[in-house]
RNA sequence: GGAGUGGGUUGGGCGGCCGCGCUGCCUUAGGGUGGUGAGGAAAGUCCGGACUCCACAGGGCAGGGUGCCUGCUAACGGCAGGGCGCGGUGACGCGACGGAAAGUGCCACAGAAAAGAAGACUCCCCCGCUCUCGAGCGGGAGAAAAGCUGAAACGGUGCGGUAAGAGCGCACCAGCGUCAUGGCAACAUGGCGGCUUGGUAAACCCCACCCGGAGCAAGGGCGCAUAGGAGCGGCUAAGAUCGGCCCGAUCGACGCUCGGGUAUGCCCGCGAGAGGCCACUGGCGACAGUGGUCCCAGAUAGAUGGUCGUCCACGACAGGAUCCGGCUUACAGACCCACUCCAUAU
């Protein structure tokens, strides 16, 4: 697992505005080229708003996000991805979120596939 | 056994595999290995404190809060015990529950009248006239009892009294004042007195007690830029700060000295505490004291997840962000204790 997480408030700002973005049922992404004086390992963040509920259930969101990435055991480096739960995420079963990851990573062209 | 009241505990268990935050040890710097890791409400942010800075938090006014009594507590609008009122057969529950003879305001509709008093639709008696012969009209004097309205009519019920009536007299009840007894007190019980003063204070208000402001993005340190910072000296005014106003205080030109502002860079603050648990002692209790024992989250886009097996009553509400004490709200179930009513058996 070579991921880091974004931790600047500025940069998720700057990928929330800039970033290209790509959309499924279940899971939305945005991708931008990772910034001059970064590292160059590919960073993500992921991010569940408020719309989606209570705290537990934008945690449960995150997790199962999170575990979707590290089951993929996908990389990309070079680039800043925010990956955005949708309000069926917390509930949808593992095949379906793989599924749905593999589609979002490839519009965003950061698959090997 | 059925129905119910009050209080407490718990909030899926066990085992693999792959992961996450903090942390100890080892290390060949790749990692390895062990420990530990959300709640009773972590929530709403409604009160109270600790802590930090503003000035070691000053006086008066204004403003805000609390409101039966006595305790407990760091403090409280919390809790405990007690009183009073209301509800319930009962266990028990609920109550902003100080003052309405300090003053002001308000009391819809209806009603003669809605609050320092008047009194009419009326009632009673006397006189005169009329007449369908028990009423009508006019005049005089008396009354506030009955009927009518209303949530509420200037105490209530009964007896006497009277032309009719009235605390006019008496008894009991309510209320007021006062005394005695019991109680720290709220208050309770009893005696005596003159016979009486509507409700509303989550209307203004009065009384008693309490309250300075802002908040962990507080506040501090490190690195980085050319003072908007700090210290000392310091005169007048404008001005600024001390939540508002007044008083009062401090700062305030400038000079000298030191050297550095920033939430979203990093570090500290940051968890040993009004701490948990167990005994004993005091207290009806809230709680306090003494001794023993344990160390129990510290993240910073924010750590507890995924998956498989298995068992069962198939798992509710719900996730820390400075900390603590409360209140309120949400909650599938499971279990325990005490008590009440009804039924039944011995």
């Amino acid at each position: 697992m070579v991921l880091s997480v974004i931790k600047s408030t500025r940069e998720i700002d700057a990928l929330f505005s800039e970033g290209e973005r790509s959309s499924h049922a279940h899971i939305l992404a945005l991708a931008r080229h990772t910034p001059e004086g970064r590292g160059p390992e590919g960073r993500v963040v992921f991010v569940a708003g408020k719309r989606l509920g209570g705290a537990v259930l934008r945690n449960r969101s995150k997790r199962v996000l999170r575990a979707a990435v590290h089951r993929s055991g996908a990389s990309w480096d070079g680039y800043d991805v925010a990956l955005i739960a949708r309000p069926s995420t917390a509930t949808a079963s593992e095949e379906i979120l793989d599924r749905a990851l593999r589609s979002v990573l490839k519009k965003a062209g950061l698959s090997d596939d």
